[in-house]
DNA sequence: CGAATTTCAGTGGAACTGAAATTT
DNA sequence: CAAATTTCAGTTACACTGAAATTC
C-alpha cells in the first residue's frame, strides 16, 4: 500500500480502515486465483450458477452486480473453457439461458479451495472467535446498505 | 449494489463482506465531499499536510498512497483554491514544498465534519462499542498487512 | 406501444507508465 | 554515473453508455 505512514485521521477512520483492507483482500483473492487463469468474476458468476440453477444472463448479471456488456464477454470466454453452456431460452427468446458444466462444477470446487488460501492469509491475525465477530459485524453493516436502498 | 442477493458462496466471504462495505464506505465519503467540491484525495492531502507539515510532492503522494502524476495535478487544483501552497525548495532545487494555508486548515474543519457524517451512516447499525470492536478488528488486520510488506 | 434482453462499439474517468529536464 | 523529483503526454484496465435487433 504506501510506503509511509498515512495520516492519523486517516488511519482510525473506519471508512479508510475498510478500503485498505479491501484492496488487500482483491489482492490476494486475484492473486489466489490467478493460479487457475481466472478472475473475481468467474468465480462469482460459476457460484451463482451453482446456487440458483440455470439463469439468463441479465439475471446473472443481477446476482453477481455485473453489468451486461460485461456478462456478455465473460459468458463467451467461460463457455470456450467447457465452464458452462449458453443455449436459447426457448420460453422467452429474448434470453439466452446459462447453465454450469460438470467441469465448471469441478473447476468451482478449484477455486473454492484457492479463494479459501487467500481468506486465510487476509484473516492471519484474528483468532477464529475474532474472524466470526468480524464476518458477523461486516454482515450487519452490508444487510443494512442493502436492505434500505 | 446488486438488485437480488448475491451467492451464499460470496454472501459469507470475508473479502466479499470487506468489498461491499468497501464501495459503501466509498460512496458515503464522496457524497459527503461532493458538497464540498472535493474528492476522496483532498481530504487525505490537506490532512498529511495539517499533520506532518510541508511535504515534498513526491512524499506526499507516499503519506496518501498516491500517485507522481496525480499528486502533480491535485497540487495544481488545491493551490488554485489557495487551500495550500507550493513553493521551490531551497534545500533541495528537485523538490517542491507544498504547505497547508490557513484557508487550508478552516477548509480541512469542514470535510472533517462531513467525513464524520458519513462514518455515522456507514456504521449506523452498530453501538458505540461494536464500532470500537470493529475499528479494532481492521486496524489489527490493516496494520498486519502493511508491516509484512 | 413500452419494456426487457443480448450484443457490440464506443466513451469516460482513474490509475498508471515513459520520458524528459533538473538536481542531488 | 546512479538515483530522486517534478511534469506532461500517452497508455491501459475497467466499468459503463448508446444504439440496434429481437422478443415479450
Amino acid at each position: 500500500m504506501q510506503s509511509r505512514t498515512a495520516p492519523a485521521r486517516l488511519r482510525e477512520l473506519p471508512s479508510w480502515l475498510i478500503g485498505q483492507n479491501s484492496l488487500v483482500a482483491r489482492y490476494l483473492v486475484s492473486e489466489q486465483l490467478s493460479q487457475a487463469e481466472d478472475h473475481r468474476y468467474h468465480y462469482s458468476m460459476l457460484a451463482a450458477l451453482e446456487e440458483f440453477g440455470p439463469l439468463s444472463q441479465a439475471e446473472l448479471g443481477r446476482r453477481c452486480d455485473l453489468d451486461r456488456s460485461d456478462v456478455t464477454a465473460a459468458v463467451t470466454g467461460l463457455e470456450s473453457r467447457g465452464l458452462l453452456e449458453r443455449r436459447p431460452d426457448p420460453d422467452d427468446r429474448r434470453r439466452n439461458t446459462v447453465r454450469i458444466t460438470e467441469a465448471g462444477r469441478t473447476h468451482l470446487a478449484e477455486l473454492d479451495a484457492l479463494v479459501a488460501i487467500a481468506q486465510d492469509e487476509l484473516l492471519a491475525p484474528l483468532s477464529p472467535a475474532e474472524r466470526k465477530l468480524l464476518v458477523m459485524l461486516l454482515t450487519r453493516l452490508a444487510e443494512h446498505h442493502a436492505g434500505p436502498a
